[in-house]
DNA sequence: ATGAAAGCGCTAACAA
DNA sequence: TTGTTAGCGCTTTCAT
């Protein structure tokens, strides 16, 4: 007799006139089956069309959704509009997939006002959480997770206790960008950050905003710039990091005269950077004759063609791949280690001699 | 005496002194209990260090997962470089979110040769999918979920039964556009599309490529024009909707001599008449003196400033809303009906009078 | 190679 | 208002 209800594993073994438990075997394979049963059973199940087990019987049994939570460290929109992000999840996401995990997006916190939790965090299932741009120290997400008991691997976070961080050499990377602009003679240099935290200011730092950087990434990059002896002479705080926002720092930073206005501005993202070169074009700067431009990532900027950004290139795929890794070690109950991949100074066209 | 594994409700049912149920009530609120009662529970949970109901009990025994399934049209990596899917994605999220849903990620096919369903498909659970610039009519992912009962809404894609779509009029806004150059007296227009399919070949298409168009947002975009009596006089095919591409089309198209040039390039979307843009420009061609170019979707292009695109704008935001909203009316057990969303014409400075 | 039985953690009837 | 009971659908000992 037929069911009504949607066919359970129940249904097809007593179809197929054999046990539940090794109409089980039939679909999972982790045990001996005879070839006839097997064929058997999955005769039973496809006619009574009956698409494999439920998974979420399989879960509760087995105590593991398969999924891996990913707290996008701010609004989706926002995440997604940044290229690093966007390709570092695709590398994670192809590194988990063989693992037979899938990827629960989760938004950060829309806004500093609101700095609610999404409902997610705290109660969807999830064998572990991956933090992208990995918030401030004492994030109320990370909280969440630890109260439940929810491994994490921060992306480029502060180095925390209790959680897996994989990051790049953001410092380092800088120095050798700064060491290059200074090679090249120049002594004014201006720089155009990433935003300092959840306030996501806009416009000219005062020395008491610089005391200010909540996050991790802008701190480290501009103190790169003084490893290398590099002391900004101006540095301009976006609240984002898009082409807008660079050609805007570019109208705030360059408009001076030739005696005063920096011979060089260093950004530290690629997006920023093309839009510091747009600005400057704009206000009638040649680049890199008047003013030298250089960001941070190594992203293909189609839009600058035929120039190439100098920059700084990070191993993005990588960055995925090394986090999903981590990911599939967590779960595989090892502890792995914090990971900090390097990076190379790529030399575009955008940097030159300083002018004289 | 404390519990050495994982604490469950019954064990801060047994510490409070109340049955399973009790203290389930507690948590969920779906039910009378008295403040005292609610409150001893609440305080053995916090005792125990009991972060809140297990999801994956709750899960099987409500018989509903809280996901959605995104399958997003492509791998990954593409999929977000489309600034229109991932705005729809926010928006979709946005709707969702209040719903207590999430989005679980699920990679399209990523090539041609691999037809394969992504594993998550077949057993991931969700209770209902989302195809993300739906596929062809004959898609194995959507064989897939009808299998196993998933209902699906498809964005963009054909009109199928069984399945609810909400999409744009792709077609009436490109016949608005057409109209619109027609008006300005182009003659020769020429035209560039996103990828008839996903073979994605690269090139100018002959009329036998043209029979053979499989995604359905190339086909009306394309129909739409010739339904203003714009019958293209070049059809340039790109395997992407990517800035890069859009120029190489400008190359293609536009090195000719004045008299057989196109003096107007329809592209598909706003990245690729942007690329266009910077193309033709490269190729000594003033916009829109020499050339008109217009694209569509309505994004901002910062790069192209203080230019502005001629376009056909489609409400990305709201198409995710609608989604959300569909999605949200399905697993209510409603049948919502499919939508198509209006789009509008904006008129930037990229199109001007047809040279003559 | 197959079957019987237990139980993952929870919620929802229903009874008290 | 609280407790008892019965599963949700599955996998996994363990016995046969």
């Amino acid at each position: 007799m037929p069911v009504s209800h949607r066919p359970t594993l129940a249904d097809v073994a007593s179809a197929a006139g054999v046990s539940v438990s090794t109409a089980s075997l039939a679909f999972s394979g982790a045990g001996p089956i005879a070839d006839a049963t097997k064929q058997r059973v999955l005769d039973a199940a496809a006619s009574l069309g009956y698409s494999g087990p439920n998974p979420l019987g399989r879960q509760l049994r087995s105590g593991k959704s398969g999924i891996v939570g990913v707290v996008v460290g701010d609004a989706l929109r926002r995440a997604f509009r940044e290229p690093v992000a966007v390709q570092l999840l695709d590398g994670l996401v192809d590194t988990i997939t063989p693992l037979g995990l899938g990827v629960l997006l989760i938004p950060g916190p829309t806004s500093p006002e609101q700095p609610a939790v999404d409902p997610l965090v705290e109660s969807a299932a999830m064998d572990i959480a991956v933090m992208l741009w990995g918030g401030t120290l004492d994030d109320p997400t990370l909280e969440a997770l630890a109260r439940r008991g929810i491994p994490v691997v921060v992306v480029e976070g502060h180095d925390l206790t209790d959680v897996v961080t994989v990051g790049i050499d953001d410092r380092g990377g800088m120095a050798d960008l700064a060491a290059h602009l200074r090679d090249l003679g120049h002594e004014r240099v201006a720089t155009v950050t990433l935003p300092f935290g959840p306030d996501r200011r806009g416009g000219l730092a005062d020395t008491a905003r610089l005391q200010d950087i909540a996050w991790s990434i802008p701190r480290r990059r501009l103190d790169g710039l003084v490893d290398a002896g590099v002391q900004p002479v101006a540095v301009y705080e976006t609240p984002a990091s898009l082409v807008e926002h660079g050609a805007a720092a570019a109208r705030a930073l360059l408009a001076g005269p030739v005696g005063s206005r920096p011979t060089a501005v260093v950004a530290q993202s690629d997006l920023l950077a093309s839009g510091v070169v747009l600005g400057a074009r704009e206000l009638g700067l040649r680049v890199p004759e008047d003013v030298s431009v250089a960001g941070f990532d190594g992203l293909d900027l189609p839009w600058l063609a035929p120039d190439v950004l100098t920059t700084v290139v990070q191993p993005i795929a990588d960055k995925g791949a090394a986090v999903g890794l981590a990911v599939g070690r967590i779960l595989a109950g090892e502890t792995p280690e914090d990971e900090v991949l390097p990076v190379a100074l790529r030399t575009g066209t955008t940097t030159g001699p300083a002018p004289r």
